[in-house]
DNA sequence: TTTTAATTGAAATGATCATTTCAAAATTAC
DNA sequence: GTAATTTTGAAATGATCATTTCAATTAAAA
C-alpha cells in the first residue's frame, strides 16, 4: 500500500494563504508557495494540482475560516441588532489586526481576477449570494422584532450591508483609527434604525 | 537637434490604461504594453522609464480623467445636494459602462499593490485625502445650507462616503442592476439627511 | 547639406515563470 | 523482509518576464 500524504493539509493552506494574502495572485510565485509551506514542488502539484486551483482552496480556506470567526461571534448575539454589531466588530478588528495593509483575501481576488477568471467569478457571485442572503436572514429577523425599520425591503438593506462591508474593508487598508473606523461603522449602520 | 517624439502620449497613456484596467498591474507585461501602444519596446522605457513608472502615469491619467467627469458634472450641481448626487451618478454610470467587470483602476490598484509598493502607497495615501477632502468640502456646505444634518462633523460624513464609493465601486462589479444600485445609493447617502 | 542627438527596431540579456519528468526514497500491507 | 505504490527531490522544460544594448533611422538646427 502506498505511501500516505505526511504534511497537515490545513498547515499548508494557512501558510499558502498568507503569502496570497500579502503578494495576490499574479504577484505569487511557485516559488514563494514552495518556500513558505516547505513542501516540494511536485507535491504541491502532486496534491493541489495547480497554482489556480491550489488557490481556489486557499480562498475557500479563507472564507471558512472568516467565516468560522463570524458565527463564534454570532452565537453571542441575542438579536438582530447584536448580530450585525458582532459583524462589524469582527472586520473591525479584522483590519486593526491588519497592519502590513493586505486587506482582505477575497476583496482583494474580487478586484484582480474575476473578470479573468471564470472559475474566481463563479467563486465570488456564490460569495456574494452567501454573505446577502445571511445578511437578508439577520436584517428580516430585525425587521419581524421591530428592531430594524421597514423603509426598505429586507434584501435591499442585505445589498446596503455587503456593499458597506466591501468599502470598509477597502477603507481600512489605510485607515487603522479605530474612532474613526468605529464611527464609519456607526453611520453605517444607522439606516437601519 | 534632436528628432522629437512623434506619438501622442496621451493615446499612448489611454491605451495603456485600458491594458492594465483589464490585466492588473501584475498581470500586464511588457509584451502587453508594447502591443497595445503599438510602441516600440525601447520608446516605452525611453519615455516611461520603467513599468513601474509607466504605471503610475496611467494612474494620474485615469484619477485625472475620472475628476474632469465629475467636474463637469458638479458644474451643473446648485447645492450640496445635487453634488452628493451627482458624484453618485458618475459612479453609476462607470459601473453601468463597465461591462467586462473591470471595476475601478484605482480600487483595484489599491487592493493590489498598496502592501508592496511603497510609490503606489504614497498614490493612494494622496488620493484618498483628496478625495475627503473633496467630500468634506461639499457637505460642510450642505450643513452650513440646513440641507445635510450635523449629527457628524463633515469630516466623518466625507470618510463615510468615500468608504461607500469604494463599496458601490466593488458592489458594482458583480451586479449590474441598476434599479439595485440606485437603491443603494439612495441608502447610502440617506445619513446625511 | 551636413551635423547633431534622440527615436526606433530587433535581438539579446539573464532571471524567473508554471509545469513536467523521473529515478530514488519512503511507507504500508502482506 | 518483500512487494506495492506514492511521495519526494532535483533537475530540466520551454515559455515568458522586465530590461538593456546598439546600430540604423529620423528629423531639426547649423
Amino acid at each position: 500500500m502506498p505511501k500516505v500524504e505526511t504534511f497537515d493539509r490545513n498547515q499548508v493552506l494557512q501558510r499558502a494563504t498568507e503569502v496570497f494574502h500579502i503578494k495576490g495572485y499574479n504577484g505569487t510565485s511557485m516559488q514563494d508557495l514552495v518556500d513558505a509551506t516547505a513542501l516540494n514542488r511536485s507535491s504541491i502539484y502532486n496534491s493541489f494540482g495547480s497554482k489556480l486551483s491550489m488557490f481556489l482552496e486557499v480562498l475557500s480556506y479563507y472564507q471558512s475560516s472568516v467565516g468560522g470567526q463570524m458565527d463564534s461571534r454570532l452565537i453571542h448575539a441575542h438579536n438582530a441588532s447584536d448580530m450585525i454589531n458582532a459583524i462589524f466588530e469582527m472586520y473591525l478588528d479584522e483590519i486593526l489586526i491588519d497592519d502590513d495593509k493586505k486587506g482582505c483575501l477575497i476583496v482583494n481576488c474580487k478586484s484582480e481576477m474575476t473578470n479573468q477568471e471564470p472559475l474566481i467569478n463563479a467563486f465570488m457571485e456564490k460569495n456574494q449570494d452567501r454573505m446577502i442572503a445571511m445578511l437578508e436572514d439577520i436584517v428580516y429577523n430585525g425587521q419581524m422584532e421591530k428592531i430594524f425599520n421597514q423603509d426598505q425591503t429586507a434584501s435591499q438593506y442585505a445589498l446596503y450591508l455587503f456593499s458597506s462591508i466591501q468599502g470598509l474593508r477597502m477603507t481600512g487598508i489605510l485607515n487603522k483609527n479605530e474612532e474613526d473606523l468605529r464611527n464609519l461603522i456607526q453611520n453605517l449602520v444607522k439606516v437601519l434604525y
